[in-house]
DNA sequence: CGCCGAGTTGAACTGAATCAAGAAACGTGG
DNA sequence: CCACGTTTCTTGATTCAGTTCAACTCGGCG
């Protein structure tokens, strides 16, 4: 943990809002950038954690465990993607799933009175957060309208197209566990696409 | 349409905010009540359509049609919730969705200017509205896990258990639809539920 | 080198889908 | 109130996508 950093968090607000670095500096000076090595859990099932975190660098996860120990990938959080676990930041219930860096993060920890703090220096930030809502919303119900409607060739499909570059820093099997299919048939489903591409 | 009306939608104001029955009907006064008679559409997919709806009565559903002509259903919508299309209302693109009504309803048509009328005359509004769409995040997000994590058997009693009404009043195979499986499939789940629960 | 975790491959299995009849339930009009 | 057609639900037989379990390959790394 320390003082200094948190550029990415500062570019992105600076970009979205009409917030000068000053003012943005001194809502920041409040907060703290966390290190976390490869693997490390940020927050685990059943525990509370009200901070929402800013990712500035790394890539984390959001998981749940089922009752038969498997796992099941909620959502990647990569460079400037916001990840919180909902029902505890927001609702004080405890935690139904797990936080978990997937390489050496740094994550800027903000609390419960970052978004009034934000408020009041920029009249925009609340829209700025709405969209921001709205735009998860979505994504959530366009995951959810291929999990009800796609195979898990499609699935793949759309996962590569839109997360280019997460397909390139996960293992393979995490992949597999976000779209809701077993490593094994991940493997095969690529086996068969790579026969198709290469065609003829 | 008619002028009169909105009475739901005036007691959830009045009871989410601190606003006055006359704030509210200075707002609520441009807006009209939509009624449906069962099955009419909406929104339907392709389609522009800048209103939110907020249900007096009735019920309604939002869904997608797959390359296969299935039905896929993302949610329902029984008095007191809001529907919107959001890919049409707040990011102006083509609607994905269809949003039908499943019974006779009244719906009250508001417009894309609602939100900022609101946060004028309601201070809290902005939080009510904030908290909402936190909630449908957390809402989809459970969806997800199920659809990740969950058998047939096991998202159809989560279903029983979270919705008893709206089961109640939609044809067992939008239900199938809702978890992502055949009619057939629920058929068959519902018949060995009921035998377990009957037990000897 | 030899271990070790990630990915692949194979064979058997299974939950759910599909296709095709029937049986209830429902509303409408006689 | 009953007969009728329509829609919804059930049931059965079969197929299939994806799972499971187990063995094997590969690439990195001490």
């Amino acid at each position: 943990m320390q003082r200094s950093g948190h550029s990415f968090l500062r570019s992105y607000f600076s970009s979205q809002l009409q917030m000068d670095e000053a003012q943005i500096g001194e809502v920041l000076s409040d907060y703290r950038v966390k290190r976390l090595t490869k693997d490390e859990f940020l927050v685990r099932e059943g525990e509370y954690c009200h901070h929402t975190f800013f990712v500035e660098q790394g890539l984390l996860r959001q998981f749940s465990i089922d009752e038969k120990g498997k796992e099941h990938i909620l959502m990647f959080a990569p460079e400037n993607w916001f990840i919180l676990d909902r029902e505890s930041a927001l609702f004080h219930q405890p935690s139904a799933y797990n936080i978990q860096a997937l390489e050496d993060s740094e994550v800027v920890m903000l609390d419960e009175q970052f978004v009034e703090k934000m408020s009041e220096k920029s009249p925009s930030f609340t829209q700025v957060n709405i969209r921001l809502l709205q735009n998860h919303i979505l994504h959530l119900q366009n995951r959810i309208n291929m999990l009800l409607s796609a195979s898990a060739e499609a699935r793949y499909l759309q996962f590569v197209e839109m997360y280019p570059n997460i397909l390139l820093r996960v293992p393979q099997s995490m992949v597999a566990s976000y779209l809701g299919v077993t490593p094994e048939s991940l493997s095969r489903v690529r086996k068969q696409l790579a026969g198709k591409s290469t065609g003829a």
